[in-house]
DNA sequence: TGTACATCAGTGAACGCGCGTTCACTGATGTAC
DNA sequence: TGTACATCAGTGAACGCGCGTTCACTGATGTAC
């Protein structure tokens, strides 16, 4: 048992998972503050870690943010895929999926959109290349129901509704008399019919 | 002449318009860097001003976010209200003179839906009633077409649109190859007749 | 018309702070023999 | 099985920086008499 105990504190000194726990930290700060909450100093503070041994995981603060949107970006099309419904063909599960993201990941949801950390947003290829893979996700689910020259305008219109409603409710910006999960439905039906007709 | 000349340099001590020129160069910063980038001390730096001289004409920082924020919502009321055609009723128009204000401004737009600064979007009685008031402008508009019933489903709708293709063009994440007005106004169609239906 | 004075809008110097990053180091780990 | 050593992942101290803000001040303005 001392063995073992010693065992553990020596452990202590490598960290084993670092880069994890940063990243980990990282998300915690970026839903507590926002993107401008996050630093460097403040995530190894946080994993109990002296700042500079995170340089020997990340080239830079930046680089952290990049691999936080990269994370929230492979998230994001792993929970579209887990809920477009190849039988139905309906829209609206993927949309609910991904402002249910958007909801549980607010700060992350911003990053990934470029609020306070460009970088993160523009910099990384890799970035770029998920961000592509989801609005594909979108297009190619408009493709198999839409006549082909449909399907770009159907798809940023169904991308711009999907990603201002999800900003909108992150920001606290919905009349919240109303029942938030309610409201969403209807506005994704409404894509669907498009304004009613004034008779 | 010399009189005039020593007047023109005595008067630039007394600055006559600071508050103006310090809102003014906040505004060129957010252009320039996004919400992140502003700064008091380099907002007085640009108006050539010590920076301790803000004082006396705002609180703090956070007083010249929401200033700006303010200035911001004003602007964009009074270009919806410019280019909402009472005659037709159509709704495009509005939309588009939307995301115009945004392209124009995308730094201060931003900033006034939280970006960096959460306090412009968040603290501020008079922000908070500007928001509204912009809202009411799509709420009014659609209450003269529409049943009472429709009208905040399609409100969110609307705003949530158009909202969410502000941003997205200003993020530049539009597929760079189109035309970018011609896809706005047929993203807008889209919202009369809804995704059409598989045949 | 001229002068005294309160008021206001600027100034320079200084404060403490937290940041990202670099450096030379040391402790732990795993591999070759 | 034990030892030497290269490699890797951590450390504390220090760097320079720019920031928002406070302070005691001074220069300019406008008003009362």
């Amino acid at each position: 048992m001392p063995r073992t105990q010693r065992k553990a504190v020596q452990s202590r000194y490598h960290h084993g998972a670092l880069r994890e726990a940063l990243l980990g930290a990282g998300r915690a700060l970026l839903e507590e503050g926002g993107p401008r909450a996050l630093s460097l100093r403040e995530i190894a503070r946080r994993v109990g870690v002296s700042a500079p041994s995170a340089y020997h995981h990340f080239a830079s603060l930046d680089a952290i943010a990049i691999a936080l949107a990269e994370q929230g970006f492979t998230e994001l099309v792993q929970a579209l895929d887990a809920a477009t419904p190849a039988a139905t063909g309906l829209l609206t599960p993927a949309g609910e999926a991904y402002i249910a993201f958007a909801r549980a990941n607010p700060g992350l949801y911003r990053l990934m959109f470029g609020d306070g950390f460009l970088a993160a947003s523009t910099a990384s290829a890799a970035v770029g290349a998920l961000r592509k893979r989801a609005y594909e996700r979108v297009e190619s689910n408009l493709q198999k129901r839409l006549a082909a020259t449909h399907v770009p305008t159907a798809a940023l219109f169904l991308w711009a509704l999907t990603h201002g409603l999800a900003l909108l409710i992150i920001d606290g910006q919905l009349n919240s008399s109303r029942d938030p999960q309610a409201m969403i439905r209807q506005v994704f039906q409404m894509a669907g019919t498009g304004i009613p007709r004034p008779a």
